[in-house]
Formats: structure tokens, C-alpha cells, sequence
DNA sequence: CCAGTCCGTTAACCTTTCGTTAACTAATCG
DNA sequence: CGATTAGTTAACGAAAGGTTAACGGACTGG
């Protein structure tokens, strides 16, 4: 996903956020990578940026926050790592209670089926890649339902980032001003708010 | 599903990544696999893309990233770790396998401990007043877990909105950059971002 | 045998990445 | 305000990387 010379820079933004608490500065980087000049590290900064590494604020000093990183990054379990692999909450002791039926089930487990775009169309809707537990509150109880990561920053006003697992529900219909996985050439999704107009449909 | 060739081709990407944390560049799968050519190196990628084993994006240089792997190449999990798999859709009847022991459980119910506001600091954490299921990959297998109702859109840059259900490790410490709870006068709650200078804290 | 798929190859072509210089603009601070 | 610091943009060349079209061989299932 990114090159080595993205991937220096991720880790080196990474390892001064750790230590100081405070991203560095274009000329700490370019020291850093050893250029001559900030405006590769501009360059750099954007392949990051696009490609979902990092977020940022324009003009405004230090204003850089790694996202994500690649496995490759991952920190080690020991100290101060966050493990997401351990499965083991608070109760982690469901007694097993013999020969009862499970009664409620608060969580369904949920098939990921790939990558949506907010905004962009992109690479289809695949196979199942693996699943998430969906707290039973979010279902509609009518319909399928199936997840989807969220690829890119332009649904953002609806509270919907980079890297989020939105549910969806397949319906039939849909109403002015719900959001909805549009499905363009029978092979690239993308999430849009639904509007109709008179007899025409518009996507924003 | 998969070729030899695909197949090949899908394992030497992934060791690289392993490897190096880079995804190799066209030129470089082509030694590997002993080709004269490039193109059918892309027509592979193409393969595997459409399969949904592998993501990239167009036009970058080594934008590929293995999104899942065929069983025959499935590492042993680690100890102690877990597989996800697809277990259900939306039916939500577990057909209560007989004299089994519920293995994996993917997902935990977490007391809400009341609303806390992203900014200004509303009143405290109080009793539960309901549950929610979390899906384990949120828990971090350390410490207590809890989670609150947000109020409020302050910490909207960090993705938390308005309505949103925060997930609470209880933990002693807590490093630059991350999101805490901050309770003032031992009964106001608020979300804050950690920031230690020296031997003063900042939250922001 | 034909149609269809997979595969290897050549060669031209296009796009991105990278380092660099230099000028410009936006924030910050006294 | 003015000086300073930090981030942004344009432009250029070289190198690396990705894309496409076209030809042909091998194999498979009607």
C-alpha cells in the first residue's frame, strides 16, 4: 500500500507523536528523510494523507495525526499496545449455562463484505472478508443486513469517517435523505444520501 | 477459486508485506514469479482484485494491500488469538448447537454508565442504566470496559458525534494523544484529549 | 472443431514518485 | 504592525512504476 519512502515518514511522524506528544514540524521531517526540501515532504504528507494513514488540518502547524498503520508498524503487544485480537471483556464468564437456550442474543455477527467509498465509487462489493459483532439495537429486524468499511473522508458531515464499518440494510425503497449504497456499472458501490425530485434521483 | 499462478502470485505479495511492510512493485513480482513481462503480472493483480483478495489503487505505485488469504495460506493463529469467521447473517436464532461450549464469543454487553459530554462536562457517571453489545475487536483484553452515551459535537474532529456510544478502557495511565475520561470535582465527566508537557498536564 | 479461459511475451505509452529550487501565503508572536 | 516560522505551490528532469493492445500457445468443456 505504500512506499518505502511513505512508509519512513509514517514512522518516523508516528515514533516523534509517541515520544513528544507533538507531530514534527516540514523541516523536522525533511531533516529526518534527509532531503534538501519540505516540498518533498509535502508530496509525502498527501500520499499519506490520500491514502488514509493520516488526517490533517491545511495551514496549521504540526497539525498531522496518524490514522492507522500498517501491519507492518504494529506495535508490539507488550507495553502500552492496544491488542484488538484478545477477545475478553468485562464478563468474559458466560457460565455456560447448561442445556438453556441462548435467550437473547444482544449481538449478530455480520459478514464485512469489502470497501465503500464515501464519495468516489471504488472497487466492488466482494466477497465476505471477515465480521464484526453488530449490537442487536442497530437492526432493523426486517431485511438482510451486511457491513461495509468506509473508505475516504467525504461523508463526514453525517458522522461517517475513514475507517468506520457502517450496517446496511437491504431494502427495497428508500426515503428522501437516507443514505444508501449506490451501485454504479454492477460493479462499484458507493455510499450517497438518497434525494428524489419529482421523478428524478439525485445522489449527493 | 484461485489459480496456481494467482495463488503464487497472492502468496509472494503477502510475504513481502510481511517482510518488508512494502508491497512489491510489478517489476519485482515479475522476477519472482520468472517472467519476462510485466503485463501478465497485471493481468494476476487484476485476477485477484476482482476476486476480492487483494485492494489497490490505480496508477499508485505499490498500492496493494492483501485483504484476505485463501485457507491453504492461512497462518496458524497465534496463541491466544483468534479467526474471525462469518457466523450469521441476519438471522438472529443460533441454532443452540447441542452439548457445546460457546467457544468464541465475538461479542460483549457493556453496562452504559450514563452521558458524558464531549467538551463541556455534564453530570457524572452514574448508575447503568442500560447495555450495548460491543463487538470484541473494540476491547483492548486489559482492564474493565465500560461505555458511555456522548453529548454534544466538540470531539467531532476525532469522529465522536452527537448520540455516538463511547467504549471505556479503565486503565492507570494513558499516553500523549489519546482520548480520555476526565471527571472534575468527582462528579462531572468529560472527554478530553491527553497531552503531558513536562510535568504539566493539557486537556484539550 | 469451436469457444472460452489462462498464460507468456513484446513494445509502446502514460502516470507517479522523487529530489530540487524558488517564490508565495498563512499563522504566530512580540 | 513587522519579523519569523511554517506550510503551499509551481516547475523541471530523471527514474520508477503501472497500463494497454496485440499475437500466439496450451488446455478444457461442449
Amino acid at each position: 500500500m505504500l512506499t518505502k519512502k511513505q512508509l519512513d515518514l509514517l514512522e518516523f511522524i508516528h515514533k516523534r507523536v509517541q515520544r513528544d506528544g507533538v507531530p514534527p514540524s516540514f523541516d523536522e521531517m525533511k531533516e529526518a528523510l534527509d532531503l534538501r526540501s519540505k516540498s518533498g515532504i509535502h508530496r509525502l504528507i498527501t500520499a499519506l494523507e490520500e491514502r488514509g494513514f493520516i488526517r490533517r488540518l491545511a495551514h496549521r502547524a504540526r497539525a498531522i495525526e496518524v490514522v492507522r498503520l500498517p501491519e507492518s508498524l504494529q506495535e508490539a503487544p507488550p507495553t502500552g499496545g492496544f491488542t484488538p485480537r484478545v477477545i475478553e471483556g468485562s464478563k468474559p464468564d458466560i457460565p455456560a449455562p447448561e442445556n438453556a437456550i441462548p435467550v437473547e442474543v444482544h449481538a449478530v455477527e455480520l459478514p464485512v463484505m469489502g470497501r465503500i467509498a464515501a464519495g468516489v465509487p471504488i472497487s466492488a462489493i466482494s466477497e465476505p472478508s471477515h465480521s464484526v459483532a453488530v449490537p442487536g439495537q442497530m437492526l432493523s429486524g426486517r431485511g438482510e443486513h451486511y457491513a461495509l468499511e468506509v473508505k475516504g473522508d467525504s461523508m463526514i458531515d453525517a458522522g461517517i469517517n475513514h475507517g468506520d464499518v457502517v450496517v446496511i440494510e437491504e431494502t427495497s425503497n428508500a426515503d428522501n435523505g437516507d443514505i444508501v449504497v449506490a451501485v454504479v456499472e454492477d460493479y462499484e458501490a458507493t455510499l450517497k444520501r438518497y434525494r428524489r425530485q419529482g421523478s428524478t434521483i439525485a445522489l449527493e
